[in-house]
DNA sequence: ATAGCAACCTGAGGGC
DNA sequence: TGCCCTCAGGTTGCTA
């Protein structure tokens, strides 16, 4: 379900719900997400404290609690709601926090590529977290950074997007699109790419970032914000999904190829290697 | 060090 | 209706 957009969406949806409420219970509902659910930590260190903050890195929010930090990540099928009261748990629902006014923020994750863990450590500190490349809407995220990072990469520029280590946040959807705008080949080897091309990918990924934000996020089939709304940025994709149409620009049909199990969608006369 | 791929898991949709 | 196959927004960890 979700890339940064998304990630922020939901952020920016529950932080004001949740920032100051303290929690009276939390709930696991299962061992094991994507990684065993820290059960005794929850259950030590969240009932009497309150929601400090919260925050994302990539695509993990950040809820300091305490004297530690809850990370959550969505992987590809999770949502996080907040319920202005308790309401039954249904299929898939593993995790659930009681807050003391009534309300409830709960887990929603059928594939179970997800994550709930729990750090007395700063989380940015976190193994997950530690080797993480830069937010792509902060300026250490730029030309020079991709031009330097990029030199002797001869994978396809794509996947070197989708390396978290390289820049956090472009996901399958987000990466194709960003290539589209700035009329790179998904496929063209990323240590190939000149500063000119740097410099315009750079601008389309923080352009696209920031547009899908700002509508909500990409709803293809099972995204929904903390209050159950869908976002509206699909209606902007421009090849993600749209092998075999015509292209908006130049109506040349967009084709489409598959790597590593992942589809990619570009058009080959606006994206000509 | 890097690149490619299997693996983790459920559900939806298409073909037969 | 049902079975089988493919596909899906992510990420780790294995193999060359």
């Amino acid at each position: 379900m979700p890339e940064l957009p998304e990630v922020e969406t939901i952020r920016r949806g529950l932080a004001p719900l949740l920032i100051k409420q303290e929690i009276k219970a939390v709930t696991t509902r299962r061992e094991n997400l994507r990684w065993p659910m820290p059960i005794k930590e929850l259950a030590d260190n969240l009932p009497g404290h309150t929601i400090d903050d919260v925050s994302r890195r990539g695509k993990y929010l950040l809820m300091p609690i305490g004297r530690g930090s809850l990370i959550v990540h969505l992987g590809m099928s999770g949502v996080l709601r907040h319920h202005k009261k308790n309401i039954p748990y249904v299929k898939h629902d593993h995790f659930d926090i009681a807050f003391k006014n009534g309300s409830h923020l709960r887990l929603n994750d059928p594939r179970r590529f997800g994550a709930v863990l729990w750090t007395s450590e700063p989380p940015l500190n976190h193994p997950l977290l530690a080797k993480l490349g830069p937010e792509p809407l902060l300026a250490d995220f730029n030309a020079d950074y991709l031009y330097e990072k990029s030199r002797g990469r001869k994978g396809g520029i794509k996947s070197f997007l989708m390396d978290s280590q390289v820049v956090v946040g472009a996901g399958n959807i987000y990466a194709a699109e960003s290539l589209f705008i700035a009329k790179i080949n998904p496929l063209r080897p990323a240590g190939k790419l000149d500063k000119k091309d740097c410099e315009k990918l750079v601008a389309a990924i923080k352009k696209i970032l920031l547009a899908s934000i700002e509508l909500g996020g990409t709803t293809l089939k099972d995204f929904r914000n903390e209050d159950g709304k869908p976002g509206y940025f699909q209606q902007s994709l421009n090849v993600y999904g749209r092998g075999g149409e015509e292209c908006v620009v130049c109506a040349a049909t967009i084709e489409q190829y598959r790597s590593g199990g992942r589809a990619t969608a570009f058009c080959p006369q606006c994206q000509k290697k």
